[in-house]
DNA sequence: CATGAATGAGTCTTCATTCAT
DNA sequence: TATGAATGAAGACTCATTCAT
C-alpha cells in the first residue's frame, strides 16, 4: 500500500479509487523530481513537494513511510527506465558497439534525468540502505542483481568472443563503474575538473573511450 | 588571518600565546577531522567538534569564521599533503612506474585519511566553492593548479616518450580522475560496489590496473 | 496567507478548524503582547511568546514568517482599533474639540495599550519598513494614508473656517505628531522628563493644551 | 579610575603615564561615537570599538566597567557640550530670540553630531538609569538639573516679562522637550513622518515654529 | 596596565513527522 | 482517506564579559 506498492503487480486493480491512489503516487513522485532538479536537491522539503503535488503534506506520508521511500522510489523508477532503455538495443551483435551503447545510454539518462540520477547515486550509499525496509532493500538487491547480470552477459560474451581481458565480469565492470559515477559526478559538482573542455559533450567522448580502452586495454 | 593563518609563513611566531593560539587551531582541525570518520560527517556539529577539542563554542568562531572554513582548511591541508606525498618519489624515471605511484598514493591518501579525503570531495563542489572567501578560492585554485601541473608534468613525458596517446594531457587526467573519485566514492558509500570482492585492496588493484588500461589503451 | 491573513476580509471562514487556526494567531499575538508589556520588550524570544501561548515554537512560525511579521501585525491591528476610536466621534463639529478628542483618544490607546504602541512606534522605522514584504509594506502605507487623511480633512476644516492658520495640513500635522511622539517617549523612558509633575495625567493635560497651542498659534 | 573619572576633577594630574591613561579613554569615546554615527549603532560591538581604537578589547574593560559605562560617558560629554553651547548666547535679551536661540542650538547639536545624539537619548530611558552605578546616575541627575536650571531660568524670565503664560516652568518645559525629542526621533527613524517636505530643514523651522507658538499660544 | 583568547548562554529559524478531524 | 496544524529538537552563529599572561 505504501511507495513501494508500484512496483508489485496489483493482480486485480479493484476500483476507481484504487486507481486514484495509485495515481496519487505517482504525482507526488513527479512533484518530486521536478523539485530535484535543481544541485540543491537535498534541501527540498516534504511540504514543498506536497504543494507542487497540490495535495496535503499529510496525504504524502499516506503513500510513502518517510522521506527517504520517496527517494528510494525515485531510484527504483529510475533503474527500471535505465534497463528497459538498455534493453531496446539488446539485438547488437557487436560486443564493443553493445558496451558503448550502454555507456551512451547511461550517459543519456543520467544526464537528461538529473533529478532521478542524483537521487539514485543517494541511494547507492551504504547508509541510506541500512535505514530502509528489507522489502525495499530486497528491491534494490534485485535491481542491482538485473543490472550485473544485464551487463555482465554482455561482457562475458566479450570475454568468450576473445575481445576481452579474460577476468572475472564483476571486475571489469567494476572500473566502468568507476569510471562513469566519478565522471557523473564531476560533471553535477564541478567546474574543477573540466576546465580545459569546452563543452560537457566532449568531456563525455573523452570519458567514454577511456571507458572502453580501460576495459580493453586490460587484456594484456 | 583566521583559519587560513595556518598557510601563511609566520616569519617570527612572536610569543608563547601565538604558539598556543595556532596550536588550538590545530587541535580544533584535528578534532573535526576524527568526528568527520564517520559517514555522516556532515551532520557533524560546530557545539560537537568544539566539546571533542575541549573548547567552548565560541572559540571555534575565533578560529574559523564558519563552518565552510574548517571544511576548507582541513581540505588545503589534505591536499598539501597528497603533494608532499607526490613529491617523495619524485626521482622515478619510469613513466610508467610514476602514474602508478601517483595512483597508489592517492589511493593510500584517501583510504588512510577518510575523513580528510571526504571533506575534499566535498570542497571540490562548486557550489561550495562560490561561498567561499577569494582568499580561500585562490589558494584552492593554486593547489588544483599544482595537482594538475605535478600530473601533467609526468604525463607529458609519457606522450613525448611515446608511452602514452599524443592527447592534450588535461584529456588524459580526465579518465583517471573520474575513475578514482568514482572508486573512491563506491569505497566510501558502497556495500553495492564491490561484493564479489573480498577485499578493499583487490578493489583498488583492479582500479588501479583499468586505471592505466584506459590511459595506455587510448594510444590507438 | 500567513500573519496579514487577519486584515483580510474571510469571505466564507470554511470550517472549525480555520476557526481555530485564526483564532490560534490571536491567541499568539495577545501572548505576545502581553510579554511585550515590559520595557525589555525586544527582548522577549520568540520560545517566550510560544510558551505564553501554549504553543510549539514552531507554530509559531505557521503562523508568522519570522519575528518581525509578528511585530507588524500587532502594529497594524493597533493602527486599525486607533482609527476606529478615533471615527467613534466623527459627529463633532467643533473643529477645536474634535482635534482634542484626537489628542485625547491618542493618549489613550498609547497609554492604555503601551505593549501594542510601543511595537507600533518600533514598527514606524524606516529600516523596519524595508525588511518587510511588499504586502505588508502597502498594508502599513494604506493606515499611514487612513491615518493623515482622517486628521487631514478636520485640520482643513479648521483652516477654512478660520480656525486654524492657513498652512499645509502636513506641516500643521508634522507638529502634532512630532510633539505626541515625543511625550509618548517621555512617558515610557523616563522618570527625567516629568519628575516635578504628581502625575502621568497632568503631564498628558498640559502636553495637550501645549499640542492645541501650538497648532492654534502659528496662525499670526 | 573608570569611565566616570573624566569628570572628576583631577586636582593634581601626576604624570605622563596618568595622562595617556586619560587620553586612551578619550580616544576609546572617539572611537565609539564613529561607530555609532550608522542608524544600527546599538548593534556595534565592544570589539569594534577597541579596533577602531586601535587597542585591546580587554583595555576597554579597563576604562569602562561595562558597555553602558560607554554610553553614559558620551552622553555626559554630549550634554555637557550642549550646556557650553547654550551658554555661548548667554548675553541676548530678548526672551523670545532666547528660546529661539536654544531650539536651534538643540537641534544643531542632535543632528551634526547624531551618534553621540542618539546615545543621550538612549541614556534618558528609565531602565537604563537603573542600572548604573550610583556615582553615574548623580551625574545624569546633575546635568539634568542643569538643563532644566538654564532653560527654567530663560522661561522664569520670559513669565516675568508677561512674554510667556504664568504657568510652572517645569510645564512649559515639558511641551518644548516632548517636541523636540518627537522631532528628533521623526527624522532618525522615519521616511513616514515628513514625506511631503522637502528637506530636513524645512522641517525643522516647521517644528521650531511650532514650539514657540505652543509655548506662547498656552498664554491665553 | 594591556592584551586578546576563551566562554557559553542565547537568538532565530527549519523541517520531518504525527495525529485529530 | 485526506488534510494541514502542531511539534520541538537541532543548528549556526553572536557577543559582553572574564582572566591568565
Amino acid at each position: 500500500m505504501l511507495g513501494c506498492c508500484s512496483t508489485t503487480t496489483d493482480e486485480k486493480p479493484i476500483s476507481r479509487k484504487q486507481r486514484e491512489f495509485a495515481r496519487r503516487e505517482q504525482e507526488i513522485l513527479a512533484a518530486a523530481v521536478s523539485l530535484f532538479e535543481n544541485p540543491h536537491w537535498e534541501t527540498v522539503t516534504v511540504e514543498q513537494i506536497a504543494k507542487k503535488a497540490e495535495i496535503g503534506k499529510g496525504t504524502v506520508y499516506k503513500h510513502f513511510t518517510c522521506k527517504d521511500d520517496i527517494y528510494a522510489n525515485i531510484s527504483t523508477g529510475f533503474m527500471t527506465r535505465i534497463l528497459t532503455a538498455y534493453r531496446i538495443h539488446d539485438e547488437r551483435t557487436e560486443i564493443i558497439d553493445a558496451i558503448k551503447e550502454i555507456i551512451s545510454t547511461s550517459f543519456e539518462m543520467f544526464l537528461g534525468n538529473p533529478a532521478e540520477a542524483r537521487v539514485s547515486f543517494y541511494c547507492k550509499r551504504g547508509d541510506f540502505r541500512e535505514r530502509l525496509t528489507p522489502e525495499l532493500k530486497a528491491e534494490f538487491e534485485m535491481l542491482d542483481e538485473q543490472f550485473t547480470g544485464y551487463i555482465g552477459t554482455i561482457l562475458q560474451k566479450g570475454i568468450n568472443q576473445g575481445l576481452l581481458p579474460n577476468k572475472p565480469v564483476e571486475h571489469l565492470m567494476m572500473g566502468l563503474e568507476a569510471t562513469f559515477d566519478g565522471a557523473i559526478g564531476s560533471i553535477w559538482n564541478g567546474d574543477i575538473n573540466c576546465p580545459q573542455v569546452e563543452d560537457q559533450e566532449t568531456y563525455i567522448t573523452i570519458i567514454s573511450e577511456y571507458m572502453v580502452a580501460g576495459l580493453v586495454g586490460l587484456k594484456k
